[in-house]
DNA sequence: GATGAATGAGTATTCATTCAT
DNA sequence: GATGAATGAATACTCATTCAT
């Protein structure tokens, strides 16, 4: 890795710290040249523009999250173990979460939103993988894997993003995604282990 | 209602129009009160912040459509068509969407957001009430009833919102929320034809 | 006039001479402001743009020159020195030109060529005026009146602009006066004891 | 020419054209090495500033021009043709004049105005031999020779170099010509000719 | 001869909000 | 009820120039 590339990961790094812990739009330029301690001209050397930045931000979360989920898919787990671990790959954020409060919560719509659309563009074909695994092995009797692994995506999004989810959630969710995937009734329970807190 | 009232009325609804063609980020209190035809002054005077007038605004929507599932719920319409009819009843916006194109589609996720929550809320309780009756007379069969529904919700909302979604994803769709209700299948294919476009 | 027409005025007279002091460019908005002792946000209520008072500035200054000229022109000065006299109005800076060094020139290049039009196209009709009526009286002897004078104008213009004609520069824009009207030799001598310094 | 002096005549030509179709002002250093391939570094070898560029780039379209200008001095052309030749060979950008639109028109006067000085000082030495040599023939009947072909260079800018001129433009600017060189009525006539488009 | 990472001062513009009248 | 003049903090981006390698 040559000098330049290791700075631009460096400020990437810095970038997205602060992108989660305060939200885009509410960092300034001005505050991250600040934290990386450079010049301004340097950080529009690296970047043209706070825009391409969080686009950059974000393909890196991705590809860390789409290697960890595609380490799940090439692990002996069991298929129901297997999609879930992916779906829940996806959540990256979960831990840095804690640092915002509602406040910023707010303020980060905007770089959730993109990720949330373009991680589903890259989660959906791994997750289908595994649902055509899972048919062939009995383990799911249904067609059309591809929209119902969507459907479990998003419901997995919604419902646990926000972090106020009940138990009857939980209950219900699980009990969704085994009738989506028209799976054995139970065959999802350890979901309920998962995301006990 | 008294004069001063009125004039309310007449700024929300010009703000809603603004917001939801624009986005709230993207129109300012100037263009606002520009499009009203009145002061500065005069806006503050009737809002004590632009943010409380995106709150009005929403609550001023959200009222209308809480109005209009109600009705639908105290109508004699087949149980199944009044659980979906007080859903659909909730993409208000989709007439007015049109307007905007892509470029302010992005404008407008925190606008949306808020709606999303606020309106939960509301719709969630109406459509127990809807559930429970389905449960009542035999057509659902399942409990958690409230946790059920918004499950529903929180698909029907991510899966018709952008607006590119398939033949299968309707499909898919409806088989999940025949599956997620314990209802008849093919029970809610009416569906099907209310999507197409 | 209202109270902030009063402070239009002033902050285009402050302009006006940081402009001409500096040039345009060099002239930031801080430091109008500061000059003028009010906030950016006031600057930015009396003007659009940086670009629009510039505008506003030369408008100011040639409706000024024309008032001048129009008085000249309804004067019963005689033909020749109306002529001269118009031409000559149209050099306001020459008094605050001192204030510009050498590297203010330069920078002043934008704004001039801006005035050189603008008033181009107001000075010409009058000018025009006056030559017709120097042809009604024999003084000039010649058609194409519009576009005589334009030459003249251009001449005056860059013989005197820059500041460093020689007296045989003078001599000759005197001959080429009068020939290009078709005027009597010698009829505009009085032009030398202008230009003398 | 060694290997580092084509290098920089290259660069010349590069910036030259750049220079000419979006204005120095607009022309920044990036896009010049960008558009010549080479590094930042290698271009601040090569000139010690952007300003010098400029300065160097004038002078060597003013060695193409002044070496154009004295072949038409030594050709055996009649004397009037000489002169107006001469004057002509001053606007060498004509050509590259139809890549700008009105845009850059206003981003180059300040190179125009500096090609405007410095190309006044070498014609006007070369117009004044020819206009000299037009006296001794008896073509033209003036003393104060420099100054009238200064005059004659300043009207030429002046009225071609907007590229809106009329016919009466033509026409006046011919007499004034014949007539600030004492010369035969009509002997400029064939200028007509050129300025037609 | 050539590179390219680093600089940092400079600039125009936006906008929600206040308050004396 | 209504006005509109005044605020000032905030912000993204540009660009000529330097210099160690």
């Amino acid at each position: 890795m040559k000098k330049g590339e290791r700075r631009k990961q460096e400020l990437l790094q810095i970038a997205y710290r602060m992108f989660l812990s305060k939200g885009y739009e509410n960092t300034s330029v001005d505050e991250i040249i600040e934290e990386a301690g450079i010049a301004k001209g340097t950080y529009y050397y690296y970047f043209p523009s706070k825009e391409q930045t969080l686009e950059e931000v974000i393909d890196m979360m991705l590809d860390k999250e789409e290697e960890y989920a595609r380490r799940i898919l090439e692990s002996d787990l069991p298929i129901s173990q297997k999609l879930v671990g992916i779906v829940a790959s996806f959540r990256p954020e979960a831990e840095e979460m804690t640092i915002k409060d509602a406040l910023h919560e707010a303020a980060n719509i905007v770089m959730h939103d993109k990720i949330k659309h373009k991680l589903m563009d890259r989660l959906i074909p791994l997750l289908a993988k595994v649902g055509r695994q899972g048919v062939d092995e009995g383990v799911f009797a249904c067609s059309d894997i591809e929209e119902r692994v969507k459907m479990i995506v998003i419901l997995s999004n919604e419902v646990f993003d926000s972090g106020d989810y009940s138990e009857a959630d939980v209950r219900v969710f699980i009990d969704t995604i085994e009738r989506i995937m028209y799976a054995q009734p139970g065959s999802m329970a350890f979901i309920a282990d998962l995301v006990k807190r």
